[in-house]
DNA sequence: ACCTGAACACCGTTCAAGT
DNA sequence: ACCTGAACACCGTTCAAGT
């Protein structure tokens, strides 16, 4: 630990500021919503000076930007957490992604618009951009997998996972948009919504 | 004509001015996004003073809510009119409206978005949420009839409709967000993907 | 009844100055 | 090298005053 750290609550130098305002950043933009994300707010909660962030990111998008990223990140990784430790069907599989990013939507929904803002794929090397094709294979791999098992219908993953992804992807803006109640109400509701949109998906590919 | 809109360059009464905000907001909002929605331009592109818009709107976000209710209604309108002007098989229909709604968010993507924000559906007695259930009932309404004719695969149709919305408004957000390109790119290639997206569902129906 | 102009609080951004 | 405080332009909203 630093000599900055251990006098920490009146030491001129932060020491991370750069990750403490990400993290601010990201509690504020999750649970507000960009409308109510302003840099002063943010700059507060990481107790340093309205003009401190400019030190570390460009502007105010540039904050939003990074935090879009670790978004995506923080997504893929719970998607390969939970096709760990999933069965070995590849339907079951499919549907535990699916369901794990309709949750991820329910605990970040603004977090989520924000990834899909248009913003992260305003050019192609936009690190946020890279971050969401990581995602993107994590699903094409489990559907490239499943036809080698012949599990599921054949047809291009790549174009395969795109239609999956829509699905997944539409169910998840609605779930939190309140627009497929009753359908999917609860947790237990939003479950059974998704396993049935996910298979009827599936069956199809197999036509 | 009345003597206001005669004397339109200096008068003092606008005449219309909620619906000249309604349009001049409508065009502010489809092309550059929530972010650079202000209030004071709007105010400006109407020709009036800044304060002018809260004798007709409580505030900005009355204004948005205002804007986005038209927006389901001119989705629900076109979707409604190619259903019209559509042959008559079911899964025709299904993909007709499916790539009107891919076009709408082509052409207006920061306001779908916006009509996808969460704003809608805050309170169900919201008009923008009323205006939203009546392009839900669109393809619902086509599922429907399409079961009684034998063409779709039973099940409840509201919760269909709501697996189809899904789809379609994944496709939408991802197309627009650049994610599923190379697949779906030019008009050739979003008609095509689209199809493929909505068949495969259909397909899946009928299992 | 509808609109204007001044006023206020607040945000994004810059920059000279502090440690 | 990193952070602060003052300063500036600009926005959302209010309100007394104008037509």
């Amino acid at each position: 630990m630093s000599a900055d750290r251990q006098q920490n609550r009146k030491a001129y130098h932060h020491g991370d500021l750069k990750n403490a305002l990400l993290q601010a950043g990201k509690e504020v933009l999750s649970l507000e919503g960009v409308n109510r994300f302003d840099l002063r707010k943010v700059a507060r909660k990481a107790g340093v000076s309205h003009a401190a962030p400019y030190r570390h990111f460009a502007d105010k998008e540039a904050l939003i930007d990074a935090i879009v990223k670790l978004g995506f990140e923080e997504l893929a990784g719970r998607l390969a957490a939970k096709i760990e430790k999933s069965g070995h069907s590849t339907p079951e599989k499919l549907k535990v992604v699916a369901l794990e990013y309709v949750l991820f939507a329910g605990q970040n929904p603004w977090l989520l618009r924000e990834m899909f803002s248009g913003r992260s794929s305003r050019n192609r090397n936009n690190e946020a951009y890279i971050a969401s094709k990581a995602v993107y294979r994590i699903y094409r791999d489990v559907i490239h997998t499943g036809q080698e098992a012949g599990e599921i219908g054949s047809g291009d993953p790549n174009a395969l996972a795109g239609v999956l992804w829509s699905l997944m992807h539409g169910l998840a803006m609605l779930i939190i948009d309140d627009q497929v109640t009753p359908y999917a109400e609860g947790k237990r509701g939003v479950e059974r919504f998704v396993n049935y949109s996910v298979s009827t998906l599936i069956d199809g590919m197999k036509g």
